[in-house]
RNA sequence: UGGGGCGUAGCCAAGCGGUUAAGGCACCGGUUUUUGGUACCGGCACUCCCAGGUUCGAAUCCUGGCGCCCCAGCCA
């Protein structure tokens, strides 16, 4: 479970499970993770994902996949596939238990039957507007039904006939008699069926012509999967009263235990599927996978790793406290994995050309770099060397404050993993732009250091003769400002500069990098062969996330 | 003026009547370094939303305030 150094995870739901086994209320413990497949899963969905899967892991119990898809109308076979997909690859295995409350919709359809007969159920023949209007308000108890007392015989007759197809579309509905009077207004004459003619469900195509609500569905599919544990999110805390009035009403053989958590809120993106959808269909960007969503597809194509995202869902907790959870988490969980286990290259991302006058003109050289400076395990690479190289433009400056250790005119800087150089003339266009370097090397200082001099700064190149031009995706937050759902209008809050694409120059092992291959680009960041673009005629990267730059820091203080 | 929740550092978050109030991220110093990265060392809440009360002792218990979130779909 935990081993005795690293620190137990506690939160107030694995107590409630600890305590549970202790008292023996339950032997082993069942949990469910229930999307609805009407969308692609994001961040939010894999702490959810995380805690139901991880509890089950932990507790040696049991953890199924079940999709909430009881209103045909959003949901499709697409978003089931992506689902399954995504969950996978976050690395939880459902084994066997891949469940759809739609595989419940006859047993589902006998519950509610037995309610009406129950006298615990009728069929209303209110319109939607009529029902809003009989529910009262947030302060006003609401009204019963003319239809309430309807007698048990007609409702059963109506509900099956509702179930034939016999009424058209909203003509009426199954409803819970439970307290049109209930400060709780979910506990007033909820709805529990509807009726949905035409539509083809992508799980029962045309076989119901009746749909079950969320509420009515929820508890008796966790019961007949005789989950112990069912954990949802804040905005369902006032549902729970209903949860367990079903199941008490149906006196059923277990009765699972609804438990809320907070759910995930992330600066600098949205996390609500309605708005990620929005993003999607209104073309703000490119679909679910772009690497800008806070989609696990997005992740995933941004380079982000399985281990990550696990690893955050672990940090932020578990608790009922509303939060927004910094972007620096998430960055910081995958610099931690990829710096340990990303391979490193040379790239340059902004080019500028140094012609190194004093090494021969048909000369060339191969270095036989690691890829890991801390792994020998991890192997090297051969990287060519000539007279002309790019190095980054920001790497050289005519006049620089004190404090920059790179190239400056006049001044030597150490080439990683090759030789020492000096800038001995800058040379500039018409325009005043620097357009190249012309730069001597020592050659006496190919894997050791000069000895009468202290050569501080060390930047990255690549050989021009070899090097091999790329699309450099740099991307950015999505949004403007932290909170963007709390916007008047939030897509105006979109950033405009959220994706950058430069045209780099990479050493030439980058050109073999298979789709979805990551690396650090040393001194610049983490990035990934793009899996739906790169190929080793026209190579794709992504920044996955900018290594931490603490000159950046020290340059904009002045 | 209804009901349900939440409030511990810049951001997460442990804590469960007796601790110097964990830990992580961020931040600030320093050491090492052929990545201004990494690693390592050190700093970072006399106080837990506020006010009273109970107690030898309160972040933890009680009372009263204040602030924030959710709920009036035939969505989930």
């Amino acid at each position: 479970m935990n081993d005795s150094d690293t620190p137990k995870k506690s939160n107030f739901i694995r107590q409630i499970i600890e305590s549970d086994l202790a008292s023996g209320k339950h032997v082993a413990i069942q949990t469910r993770f229930p999307p609805e497949p009407n969308g692609y899963l994001h961040i939010g969905h894999a702490k959810s994902i995380c805690l139901n899967f991880g509890v089950a892991e932990d507790y040696d119990g049991r953890c199924n996949l079940r999709f909430d898809d009881t209103n045909p109308h959003k949901e499709n076979a697409e978003f089931v596939r992506a689902i399954e997909e995504d969950v996978r690859w976050l690395g939880y295995d459902w084994e066997e238990r891949m469940f759809f409350a739609s595989d419940y919709f006859e047993p589902l359809y006998e519950f509610a039957v037995e309610l009406i007969r129950r006298g615990r159920a009728y069929v209303c023949d209110l319109t939607a507007e009529q029902i809003r209007d009989y529910r009262g308000t947030l302060t006003e108890a609401g009204r019963d039904s003319p239809y309430r007392e309807r007698s048990v015989e007609e409702s059963l007759d109506l509900f099956a006939r509702m179930r034939a197809g016999e009424f058209p579309d909203g003509s009426r509905v199954l409803r819970a008699k439970i307290d049109m009077a209930s400060p709780n207004i979910n506990l007033r004459d909820p709805t529990i069926y509807r009726i949905r003619h035409g539509v083809i469900h992508h799980q029962t195509g045309d076989e119901w012509s009746i749909y079950p609500m969320y509420d009515f569905t929820h508890c008796l599919s966790d019961m007949l999967e005789e989950v112990t544990h069912s954990l949802c999110t804040l905005e369902f805390e006032d549902h729970r009263p209903l949860y367990d009035w079903f199941l008490d009403a149906l006196e059923t053989p277990c009765h699972p235990r609804q438990i809320e958590f907070a759910r995930l809120n992330l600066e600098y993106t949205v996390l609500s599927k309605r708005k990620l959808t929005e993003l999607v269909d209104g073309g703000h960007v490119e679909s679910w996978d772009d690497p800008r969503m806070p989609t696990i597809a997005g992740l995933r194509r941004r380079g982000y790793t399985p281990v990550s995202i696990r690893n955050f869902c672990e940090r932020i907790g578990v608790t009922k406290a509303d939060s927004r959870v910094e972007m620096q988490i998430l960055e910081g969980c995958i610099r931690e994995d990829l710096e340990q286990h990303a391979n490193r290259r040379l790239a340059v991302l902004d080019p500028l050309k140094v012609v190194l006058t004093n090494y021969p003109e048909e000369r060339e050289e191969e270095f036989e770099v690691p890829n890991h400076p801390q792994e020998p395990g991890m192997g090297e690479r051969p990287v060519p060397f000539c007279r002309e190289l790019w190095i980054e433009r920001a790497d050289f400056m005519e006049e620089a404050p004190r404090k920059f250790k790179r190239l400056v005119t006049g001044g030597e800087v150490r080439l990683r993993n090759a030789y020492v150089i000096r800038c001995d003339e800058v040379v500039k266009d018409d325009a005043g732009e620097i357009v190249e370097l012309r730069c001597s090397y020592d050659p006496e200082t190919l894997g050791r250091n000069p000895e009468d001099r202290k050569v501080k700064g060390v930047i990255h190149w690549v050989s021009a003769r070899h090097g091999v031009s790329a699309e450099v995706r740099l991307y950015d937050r999505l949004f403007t400002v932290p909170n963007p759902e709390g916007e008047e209008d939030w897509l105006s809050a979109i950033n405009p500069e959220s994706l950058e694409a430069v045209t780099a120059v990479v050493e030439p092992a980058l050109a073999d990098a298979a789709p979805g291959e990551r690396f650090q680009f040393e001194r610049t960041g983490y990035f990934c062969a793009d899996r739906r673009d790169h190929s080793a005629e026209r190579p794709v990267f992504n920044r996955t996330v900018a290594l931490r730059d603490s000159w950046a820091k020290i340059a904009g203080k002045g």
